[in-house]
Formats: structure tokens, sequence, C-alpha cells
DNA sequence: AAGGGTTTCAAACAACTGTTTGAGACATGA
DNA sequence: TCATGTCTCAAACAGTTGTTTGAAACCCTT
């Protein structure tokens, strides 16, 4: 009768409406109340088909991730493949990873924008349970690109790159955030869901990640005591 | 008798209690009674002195946001006076407004680190009230320091810019939320709290805001693949 | 038609939220 | 000493939170 992938239709409407209200409210401050109510269910649904709001927030997160880094590790192993030996380039490292996320909040209709700004805000979240789901979540997929970064750029110190991929996600983060974040820089909202816009999205932040990630090593800043003042007034 | 600047003892030392926790739980899960229990103080005294929640949260902000925002603007004066006629050095620019941000990080006794880690999560807060609290907060110093980079900057587009202040931001965000987050990245914790550490933070994150913001620019994305338009360099 | 498993529902639960109250303690100046 | 304004306190307030309950409705196979 029913599709197999409709499991259950209150199940994943609730799904829906809690990716959208917790993405506009915060985890916190999204009661299930206003969730049933956003997928016309009942209160009770939530702890019939999760359990608890947790595990709701779980499954949430679950459902878009693993398709999220999947496409990533395709994606590695296709570069992989494709360089043999050879170290990958970074570049198109870099494209891999963040390029799918990117490509996932263009996603305006099937709520993958909404998912990827609920998750840029979620990675810094303060809640034990998110912080070890995610980091969980996110082991493989970033053990993996490690390994390819290092092998391809050997001249980088470890400990230095992994700040630089720390920051990159900071920036892809607040990329993501988008035009609502924005306004505190710029006083016009940007249109994001364009097509045209999401496309310049991308080869902004690209060129910006790039630019961050090939930057000249600062200078060893193990030898000085004090702090790096003014060079020029 | 007591300091003048020790208005209220209590009133200080909720302030304190409320930074620390609401670092440490975010805005919506720290309530006033933890905040209370922590300040040794009654319940009732966050609203005798403040009001409300609300407003405590915005007194909290206001306290060390305007010192921040004070120091920013004074950096950029000198560095304007400095420069004469001539557009103050991007890099330099970058320095005043991060650097400051980066140093207040850098105080763990006086709670500055706590902030700051608290002011980077709030950014992307949804919350209305803490937006609308922010963008205004922030209003005078970015059309400043917006003016400064567009001047030193006039190649490139003002748009093109506002994105790359905002990857900025984001970069800076996650860089001072720091060991917690890295954790996800890095599977080492990184000690931030020793001096040499910060330090190096510091100069890491130069580096990589410079090379972003130096980045070559993208090829112009608004016109569709067929014409690979060049742009003026 | 009957049965059994799955799903929904209104109602209630205890615990917790920010806020208010009114009485008391305290300090200061006349 | 008394009066006055500032501050603290235990207690209660009304409202909301996530979760549970037990009965009703539904669906599908027998």
């Amino acid at each position: 009768m029913a599709d197999i992938t409709e499991i259950s239709d209150t199940r994943s409407r609730i799904l829906d409406a809690a990716e959208r209200l917790f993405m506009e409210h915060g985890l916190e401050a999204t009661t299930l109340r206003m969730i049933t109510a956003e997928a016309q269910a009942n209160i009770a649904a939530v702890n019939y088909h999760f359990g608890s709001k947790e595990a709701l927030i779980e499954e949430l997160f679950r459902r878009r991730l693993t398709w999220l880094n999947e496409q990533r590790l395709a994606e590695l192993d296709r570069l992989e493949k494709a360089a043999g030996d050879e170290p990958v380039k970074p570049r198109l490292i870099v494209e891999a990873f963040f390029g799918v996320a990117i490509r996932m909040a263009a996603d305006t209709e099937g709520g993958g924008r909404n998912f990827m700004r609920l998750l840029s805000r979620t990675y810094t979240e303060p809640a034990a349970f998110v912080k070890n789901f995610l980091a969980e979540e996110y082991a493989e997929v970033l053990a993996r690109f490690k390994a390819a970064f290092f092998k391809a750029l050997p001249d980088v110190p470890k400990e230095e790159f992994l700040w630089r991929f720390h920051f990159m996600l900071g920036a892809m983060s607040y990329a993501v955030s988008g035009a609502d974040a924005i306004k505190v820089v710029g006083e016009d909202k940007l249109d994001l869901d364009s097509d045209r816009e999401t496309d310049a999205l991308y080869a902004r932040l690209m060129s910006f990640l790039i630019g961050g990630l090939r930057a000249p090593l600062p200078e060893t800043p193990a030898k000085q005591a004090k702090k790096p003042q003014k060079k020029a007034a």
C-alpha cells in the first residue's frame, strides 16, 4: 500500500516541523507543543515515536548527517582514486568537504537549508549530549579528511592545519547562517535563495577558505614571550 | 567606605556567575536559580537589581561590549591618524578589530575569556531581543571599520568584502570557542590558557584571516558559466 | 467478522520556569 | 534615637516544561 519510505506520516511530519522550529528558535526554546502543533500531531506522538525530546533531536540530525557525510566520503574516494599515488590537491579536498555542505544549504524546498543552518549553530551548542553525538557522528569523515589534508600539505605542521580546519569550519558556519546574520555586517539582506546567489556564495567561500588555508605560515610564536605588538605606527 | 565601582556586591556577583553559566549552558538553559545559587544570592535579587532575565542578559553584554568596542574604535583612530590621508593597511585594520577580541579572550582570570566565548556563540543566537541588541550595540564600530576597509581595499567589490568580513567573524568565533570545540577536529585538547598558546592562536588566526581577506577574487559568478567574463583585478 | 498489533488522543502528572509579594534586616543621616 | 531609603529573604504565584497514562480509533490479516 504505502511507500516503504513512508514509514509513518506523523513521524516525518514531526521531524520536518522540528527541524524548522529548532532552527528558528533553538533547541532549548522549542517546545514539544510547538512542534506537534505545527506537525498537526498529538503531544504524546513525540514520545511514542522517538522516546524523548533528546532522541528526537538525535534522529533529526542523524537522518541528514549520515547522508551528508556519505556524500563527502564518496567524493573523497573519487578524488583519491583519480589521483592514484599522488596526494589530492588541497583545493579539491576543500571543495569535497565544504562543497557538499554548501550545496545542501542551497536546497530550500527539501529543508536542507534549514538543517544546515541548524547544524552550524549546533556546532557550538553547549549541551553535552549534542556535543558527544556530533563528535561520534563526525569521527570517521573527519579522520579521512584529516589524513587526506596531511598528505596534501606536508609542509604545514599538523597542529597548524588543525586550527585552520577549525577556522574554516567557523567561516562556513557563518556562511550558511547567511542572510539573517549578515545583516549585522551589511545592512542589505542578501538573497541566498536564488540559484545565482548560491553559486556566488559557493565561489566566495571557496576563495576565502583556500586563501586562508594556503596563507603564509605565521612566524613561530613559541619564541617570543610578549604579545605581538603593532609593527608600524 | 566601599569603592565607587563596587555599587552593589550582589549585583556584580550575579553578573559574574551569570556570565560563566550562560557560557557553560547557554542562555535558555541557564535558570535564575542556577545563577543566584552560584552567586550566593536570593532568587529575587535578579529582578530587584536588573528587572528581568532579559535585562540581566543585556546588562551583562553591555558592560563588556562597550569596553571592547571602545578599544576597537580607539585603535582605529590611532591607525587613521598615523596614516594621514593614506588608507590604513588592511592587515592593521584586521588586527585592530580582531586583535582586541583575541586579547580579551586571553583574559582567563577576569572572565574575559568566558565572555568572548559566550559572545561568539550568541552571534548566531536566534532569540530576537538578543539579535536586535547586538545589532544596535555593534552599529557604530561596524560602520567605522567597514568604511576603513572600503578605503583600504578599493579594488574589492563592497558586497564581496562584506561576505569576507562575515567569514572572518565566523573564523574568529570558532577560534575563541577554542579548545572545547576543536576536539571535534583534533583529538588533543589544546591548552588555550597559557600565554604562549594565546600568542600562537593570535598569530594563527591573523595569518588565516589575512590570507582569506586577500585571496584572489572568485570568477564573477553573477554571469553564468557561459561567459567567463574577466574581472578587472 | 473477529482478532491483534499499531497509532492517536485528551487528560493528567510532577517538576520547573521567571516573576511577585510583603515582611524583615541593614545602613545612613538628622 | 528615630526615620528613611536600600537591600535581602522565604514563600508563593501563575504558567510552562517533558513525560506518562489508559482508553479509543485505526489498519491489516485471518
